[in-house]
DNA sequence: TTGCAAATGAATGTCGTTTTCATTTGGGCA
DNA sequence: TGCCCAAATGAAAACGACATTCATTTGCAA
């Protein structure tokens, strides 16, 4: 890691090496508070500003990448060797990954299709887990939806006066 | 309108129209203050937080849906009859829409896959558009892309102090 | 060692979203 | 047609995550 940060020309301080392992340590999804809470675990008086900082730069570096799940908090992923899509449970928020290889072709031609140069892509799917459908009693034909899915799951602020 | 409304339980008011009226006019994927700044050519008096609170209805009623870009700024995208995904290029930051019905089949059995019963699908490709791509000379194999994209395009609010 | 650009941390700023609350009003009803 | 009141409105404020500022510290090349 060290050798990875120096190379890269930036400096190997202890805060930022306890970021990067508890980082790559974490589970996938970690939010900045998340990573923050963890970091202070080892070492209290890293500040939040830093942590947020060091998210940034393993992005930069290609470690990790942003995701948006529209819930109004960005979410670090670690980057897997071959590109994954997620599924997210409407009910428990549980938030699985897919392996997306085997789209790849049929989302290159859609592209193309549009004569667009492709460089990354994005899917979620919204639904509900094994467990989650059955207990709400969730068969078959939900679905369908405008341009292909809801933003459900924002974390409900708080109450909006009117349109309960 | 009036009438869905009414049926629906919901007042129908003069600004609440207008709103609507401008909103089904207006072009896709409109924000907030887009949108309020249309409807004040018409009525400057309407209030801004009446637009965000119209356009939350408009989303409840099931005429259209929020979408997140990621560039931290909610837009509402008109439910079309058919599910469409977008196409984002990362340059001009024009956004495309296009048929997804073909990637219902591989979609649903991905889903499937993993035990999930899919209720939406949200499918965003980014990527350079005819134009920018030629221009910016982007040939081909960009690619690749850990969880499958980038949040790239966020709005720059300024620079980082750092890691610039 | 020394010098200095890079990094840190606390505080502060930013800005889109959401709520509060006093006031107005749509529309069911007498 | 007037009344009444829950729903709706609008201005202002609250909220909260992201981002920056700046004084101070520190990694590390020379
Ligand atoms: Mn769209
Ligand atoms: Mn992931
Ligand atoms: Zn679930
Ligand atoms: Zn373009």
């Amino acid at each position: 890691m060290k050798e990875l940060l120096r190379t890269k020309g930036y400096k190997a301080t202890p805060q930022r090496e306890l970021i990067f392992e508890c980082f790559l340590a974490a589970g996938r999804h970690i939010t900045v508070d998340e990573l923050y809470q963890k970091v202070r675990l080892k070492d209290s008086s890293v500040g939040h500003s830093t942590v947020w900082r060091n998210l940034k730069l393993i992005c930069k570096l290609g470690l990790a990448e942003e995701v948006n799940l529209g819930d109004g908090l960005t979410r670090y992923d670690r980057i897997t060797p071959e590109p994954h899509g997620h599924l997210y449970c409407l009910e428990c928020k549980k938030l699985v990954e897919f392996d997306m290889a085997k789209l790849l072709p049929a989302l290159n031609e859609t592209a193309q299709g549009s004569r667009f140069q492709p460089v990354g892509f994005k899917i979620e799917i919204q639904g509900y887990c094994d467990s989650c459908g059955e207990r709400l009693g969730v068969t078959g034909e939900n679905s369908y939806n405008g341009s292909g899915t809801k933003n459900v799951g924002k974390k409900e602020r708080g109450k909006n006066d009117d349109l309960s």
